[in-house]
DNA sequence: CTAAGGAAGTTGAAATATGAATCATTATCG
DNA sequence: CGATAATGATTCATATTTCAACTTCCTTAG
């Protein structure tokens, strides 16, 4: 309790971690949809393309691609017509589940992301990672990867 | 230079501290938004009202509200407007520079922020702050705000 | 087997975001 | 001073996001 009304409001040093977060993740994150732009990619673009090529046979349920991309189903759907109609990606219904969908890396898709992919990690380098030490991202990794955890579980409802 | 064609990708450890990085950003971002919408705002809306609350006379020159919030001037033009039509600032005109405006807090935008601002606190303990150690924050702060600095200077351009 | 309910995805309309063009005013400079 | 450039902000068109409604197929209890 630290005023009248009985809030804890957060402490000069709160304050400035929590701003800090704030700022670096847009900041960040603008600069590398920047960094991006050259490619013709938006930052959604990309994390499909990674996902997708991270996966088995490069294709995933459109399901769980929403979840990992955090992106609701409408959303997704959305995005996959757009990249569909720009090459990227194509659908394919899934035997096991005529529900289903897969959304599938198409060749041209593939070779979009190994052409980008170095210079988005460059990106991600110059901006984010080389301006950290080693002892930096252990930390930053200890610190915060309790902090998803607890907003995974507690998603989707509370 | 890690392979073949000279790229340095990142190290598993590099990759766990920015994907952790990453996924705290958004999912807080969105139970942050999900914590407000009860009071009918927006994490938009919210920063507004903060910025304009922490100024002097309660009001900010569209432009330097737009840069501290890190939005494109036609984007807080139109949130402005919003706004506006919810009745939490109003437009007044700049004395000084008759080009200018300033967005001002309304009464019942002041009301608003007091009534919500416990709450919203509460939420980023709840989600953020209390998940982490002084340590913990203190660590944070001294790794991020170097990188927001980068950031900021890199803006706009590069 | 079948009806009820749930899950996978899409769609369309309304809300918000982005970017270029524009308007009015102020600054600058020869 | 007057022309030109730059600033502050809005507007219009387009793209993206959101939200609710809908379709299809799957699951399960009776």
């Amino acid at each position: 309790m630290d005023t009248e009304n009985g809030t804890r409001w957060l402490s000069d040093e709160e304050q400035r971690a929590w701003r800090a977060h704030l700022d670096v993740s847009r900041l960040l994150s603008h600069q590398l949809e920047r960094d991006l732009q050259p490619f013709g990619l938006t930052n959604n673009d990309y994390e499909i393309l990674v996902n997708l090529s991270e996966s088995e046979d490069h294709r995933m349920r459109m399901s769980d691609l929403a979840t990992a991309t955090l992106q609701s189903k409408s959303r997704l759907s959305h995005q996959i017509t757009r990249m569909e109609n720009a090459g990227l990606v194509r659908r394919e219904n899934c035997e096991s589940d005529r529900r289903g969908l897969y959304a599938v890396l198409t060749e041209q898709g593939w070779d979009t992301m190994r052409q980008v992919a170095p210079h988005h990690v460059a990106s991600v380098r110059k901006h984010f990672i080389d301006l950290l030490t080693t002892d930096d991202l252990k930390a930053l990794y200890g610190s915060l990867a309790p902090v998803a955890k607890h907003l995974r579980s507690t998603r989707g409802r509370v």
